[in-house]
DNA sequence: GCGACAG
DNA sequence: ATCTTGTCGC
């Protein structure tokens, strides 16, 4: 699958921005899909000493549970991807940083995605286009940010139980939701990116937390991006050491 | 000028 | 994001 807006990822910070200003006008604010069968969760981990980013995506599909609205998911595919990301980490550019490395892997996929996830901010963002909300309007694909901490906003500590929230708020705007996702545990931050709602977005969220603070989909694309890390990097270790001693 | 600051 | 062991609480 392609993107069906193109625009420039080799640019600097000013141009970032304005990319990111431009866009933002395209958001689409709607209710989230009614009937949802397969979401994508992405994610890219990286080594504290060189610029290689390992991206990861993974398809799932919903499986209805006994009665309400709860369900599980099935993973379906991965795909990854391992390569040198060109974009430093700046706060309020991170699309910028992963989703050139994010967006090969999306080429790979024929199969319809109904929802992208991502680990980072929806429309929570100084200019309301975080990486979620990016992505899902590069591919025209209903998104949710689903962050570990803030990057904008205001809020009070919502209660200590799963599933208790508080409105994150931007001047009087309610931009997204700081939920608990699990007893006692730091709450997540989530909020809309395209064609969501704040509402919909949380509750969708809160149905893919089955007993961890991380929702199913991103901590399972998480755990195989360390895993691809470290893999590749016993494999670059093991061929220094046969480097090594054939030459000595 | 100072604090905040997704991953 | 990454480094990193034990430790406190449910």
């Amino acid at each position: 699958m392609l993107p069906v807006l193109n625009h420039p990822w080799d640019v600097g910070i000013a141009e970032a921005r304005e990319i990111q200003y431009r866009l933002r006008e395209k958001l689409i604010q709607a209710p989230l899909l009614q009937s949802i069968n397969t979401i994508a969760a992405v994610d890219v981990s990286y080594t504290r000493w060189d610029q290689v980013g390992y991206a990861v995506l993974g398809l799932f599909s919903l499986i209805k549970d006994n009665g309400d609205e709860k369900f599980s998911v099935k993973e379906e595919l991965i795909k990854t991807r391992i390569e040198s990301v060109k974009f430093p980490y700046v706060p309020g550019y991170l699309s910028f940083r992963e989703i050139p490395i994010l967006l090969p892997l999306f080429k790979e996929i024929s199969e319809n995605i109904d929802v992208i996830i991502a680990d980072g901010q929806g429309i929570a963002h100084p200019r309301g286009i975080g990486l979620a909300a990016h992505l899902g309007l590069l591919f025209d694909i209903a998104s949710i940010g689903c962050a570990k901490s803030k990057l904008i906003g205001n809020y009070t500590e919502p209660g200590i139980r799963k599933g208790d929230y508080s409105d994150l708020f931007l001047d009087q705007r309610i931009i997204g939701r700081v939920l608990r996702s699990r007893n006692r545990c730091k709450p997540l931050f989530v909020s809309p990116g395209h064609k969501c709602l704040v509402p919909d977005a949380m509750d969708f969220i809160l149905n893919l937390c089955s007993k961890y603070r991380i929702c199913d989909p991103i901590r399972r694309v998480d755990e195989i991006s360390k895993q691809l890390r470290k893999s590749q990097q016993l494999k670059r270790s093991k061929e220094s050491y046969e480097t090594f001693i054939s030459q000595s």
